[in-house]
DNA sequence: CGCCGAGTTGAACTGAATCAAGAAACGTGG
DNA sequence: CCACGTTTCTTGATTCAGTTCAACTCGGCG
């Protein structure tokens, strides 16, 4: 879906907007390995995934590397702090695919916002975070470590493909040898 | 602190939009065990609470009582989809002792956001969300039942006089038991 | 008094972590 | 195309944090 579409079907934007957004922004391919941002930087854009794969990590603090999400198809990205205050990020965020992804700076996005149905669209966008995160935190509460795999697998088929079970299990909040012996059990 | 002076902390407001929320919004007292919001109804509020303590719990599938979040002095509090969306929702919002809580309602929220500063507004209110939740989700990912339990007494000093053991186990995510050898250990 | 809900304690059990050692897959250079 | 080292994945043995279930204590209250 075209990331003018996509912003339409959220927060019905005016037809103008849509216009607006059309001419504003152009796709971006970018392949597997690439980084949108990394840590230390100060993440400029905000990213709309029209296809392909991206995994968002940084490392705890004993140095561990710890996958915090996925995004997929139709979804946007960014380090979000860094993004709306200009500071710097703990994050990395790798493309797990090639992909063709929209980056939108932040100058372009405050034009977003001072739209007329702006602020709807920023308060979608951010609500379908905070949605995603209160399922993960239910989950992660009261699920076991196999329910949860189950479940990554549904939201996200194929990714046992695209990416490493080490990354898989971080974000699972597992160790590496528990996803390997739930994934034999059957 | 005062709703408006909270607000200006937050986004910068104009003086001419500070005035108009000072004017808006009244604060209302609420005494302990007061409902702001429960299950089934469409919650047309957003509650900023000035002084107090609130909980939003659910019934789980199984229908156990899991708290979801605590909120205190200085922040704000609503079911987030069913005030958007005017949906039924999930969860009850229970006052935990004598508050003093503005109400703020759905036609008053669409002022602010349709303000100069609004939709600066509402994304720095829902990043605040977003960034509480993230840190829980680490927290429960990596932290022991005792790290985490020490870390809620120390955001919310004398919680354990404000509310019940099973509670704030549910919140953590750990059985009354386990809270309860987990505070005898010292 | 005796009941009732909230909290505590104990014992057995279990899901997952840890540590350690191999096996398989993968890439790179010869 | 093979040989090599490196990284990723699997498997096993042990340990441990937290659950479960059950019994018991305690303080409040009709």
């Amino acid at each position: 879906m075209e990331l003018s579409e996509y912003l339409k079907d959220l927060s019905n934007l005016s037809d103008s907007l849509e216009e607006d957004l059309k001419n504003l922004f152009e796709p971006k391919e970018f392949s597997k390995g690439a980084l949108l941002f990394k840590q230390g930087e100060i993440c400029r854009h905000l990213f709309y995934i029209e296809k392909g794969l991206v995994r968002v990590y940084y490392y705890s603090g004993s140095g561990k590397e710890i996958t915090a999400w996925f995004s997929a198809e139709n979804s946007l990205i960014t380090a979000i702090d860094s993004f709306y205050y200009h500071r710097p990020t703990r994050d990395y965020c790798e493309v797990l695919e090639d992909s063709v992804i929209y980056p939108i700076n932040f100058s372009e996005w405050e034009l977003i916002l001072n739209s007329e149905k702006g602020a709807r669209l920023a308060f979608y966008i951010l609500y379908e975070i905070t949605r995603k995160m209160t399922e993960f935190i239910s989950s992660i509460k009261f699920q076991s470590a196999e329910e949860r795999y189950k479940a990554l697998i549904k939201e996200y088929p194929g990714i046992l493909q695209r990416t490493s079970l080490g990354h898989i299990a971080s974000y699972l909040g597992i160790t590496q040898e528990t996803l390997s012996r739930i994934r034999s059990n059957k």
